[in-house]
Formats: C-alpha cells, structure tokens, sequence
DNA sequence: TTTTAATATTGCAATATTACGATATTAAAT
DNA sequence: ATTTAATATCGTAATATTGCAATATTAAAA
C-alpha cells in the first residue's frame, strides 16, 4: 500500500533506517560532501554546484535538516549550512554500531 | 517528476546513496538484524518473525539480493540466506570512508 | 504421480518521493 | 519606500515504493 509498516518494528530499526533513507540520494550525499568541503558556509552556491532546481536543493536540505544531521544560520539574506558535528558523531556512530556487529558465519553458504 | 536525476552526480555519490537507500527501511534493517544474530541460516522464518506478508519478505529480500549484501542458497525446498561477508565489508568501507572524511568547521555556526 | 511446503513473481491499490514553476517571505541595498 | 537577492513554501505532475492477494515455480515427500 505503499505505507512503511514502522508499527511492526523496533525504535531501534526505525532510527537506523531512518538515518539510512534520508542520505540515500545522491542530491544529498553531493550536498553534504559539498558542505563538508568547503571552507566558507555554502546556502545558494548548491544551486549552481549541483544542476537542480532551487526549490529542489531548498526541499533536500530541508530533511537533512530534519534529522539534524546539518543546521543553517540566517545571516543576512542567505543562509549558511554546515553539519552539526554532534549529530554527525551520533549518526556515525549508529552506523557503526550496525555494521560491527558480529556476523555469525552459517553453514549454508 | 519523482525521477531521480542520477546523470549529474558522480558514480561514487550514485553508489554510496544506494547503498544507502536499500538499508533505509526498517524491514530491511531487522531482516539483515535477524540473518546477522540468527544461529541456523533463516529463510521462511523471517514471515513469522516480521508481521510482514510472505510476498513483502521476498521483495525485500530481493532488494538486499541486488545489492549483494546477502546470498541465498537452495536446500531442498527453501532457500538460505545469509550475510556476503565481502560485499558486507565493502558496503561499511563505502559507509565509513564516507563518515571519516574531514569536516572544516565553519565560522558561522 | 499427486500432494505438500517454501519461495518467487505478477498485478494491482495506496501512498511516498522527486522535481520544478510559481509564488511567498525576508532582509539588505538603493 | 522600492528594489533586489536569497531562501522557503505551495501546488502539481511524474515516477517510485510498499504491501499484499493471487498465482507461478520448484523440489521434496507421500
């Protein structure tokens, strides 16, 4: 029905899914790597940098920002992103929880 | 239009965000959860396991088949699935070169 | 060979996502 | 006060995803 059933779930699974669905776009890993390289704090430049359109770039930043992973400061007319480094510690490390996890090796395969 | 423009991201954002993306659902994530802890190799286990149709079990499966992250086996008449640890490597290097890289703090935040 | 069990595939219906033009909103600059 | 520039929001069209019932398919068991 199209509906993620998340009822059925743990928090546990729900978080970590969730973090995981919002960095798989493309538009926004080439976001965030912008952001990340960058020097100065960038906000219109993502337009001209990736080739899509502003209410585009506007909308992806917005579920970055949504799950914390980035925050904006309004000076002047623009608005200068860069990554909250204490939620990028925090997702990082749910990743990594994830992935170290000890993988029982079975007989099948 | 609901399409995503992969065509003017580079193939390392393209791969990272799909990786991303197959993980970004929590039946995936507790599906991999249960192959990972699970002593004996799981295959029908999962329909009761998860409140999920045995339909939706086989698709998301097949999801997590195409990225290459697990692999299943015949025996008789089921399959076994389990974790491809290469591929499972591979996947949390894309993900922990991705979270390792540098962040310039910006002045503005 | 028929039945049974496990899994895959097909064909929907419901909902979500992606993208963008048009239109706010906001604050500096003139 | 008006204009300009940067960003956000709204509305909408196109496409993708999720989920499941129904129906294959496949291989062991009877």
């Amino acid at each position: 029905m199209g509906i993620t059933k998340t009822a059925i779930h743990t928090a546990e699974q729900n978080e970590i899914a969730s973090f995981f669905k919002v960095l798989g776009h493309p538009a926004r890993i080439a976001i965030l790597q912008h952001i990340i390289h960058q020097k100065a704090c960038i906000c219109n430049d993502l337009v001209d940098e990736l080739g899509l359109a502003q209410a585009t770039i506007s909308q992806h930043l917005k579920e970055l920002k949504n799950i914390g992973i980035i925050k904006g400061t309004i000076e002047g007319k623009s608005v200068c992103y860069c990554i909250d480094e204490k939620k990028w510690q925090k997702v990082r490390k749910v990743f990594s929880r994830f992935f170290d996890q000890d993988i029982n090796i079975n007989q099948c395969c």
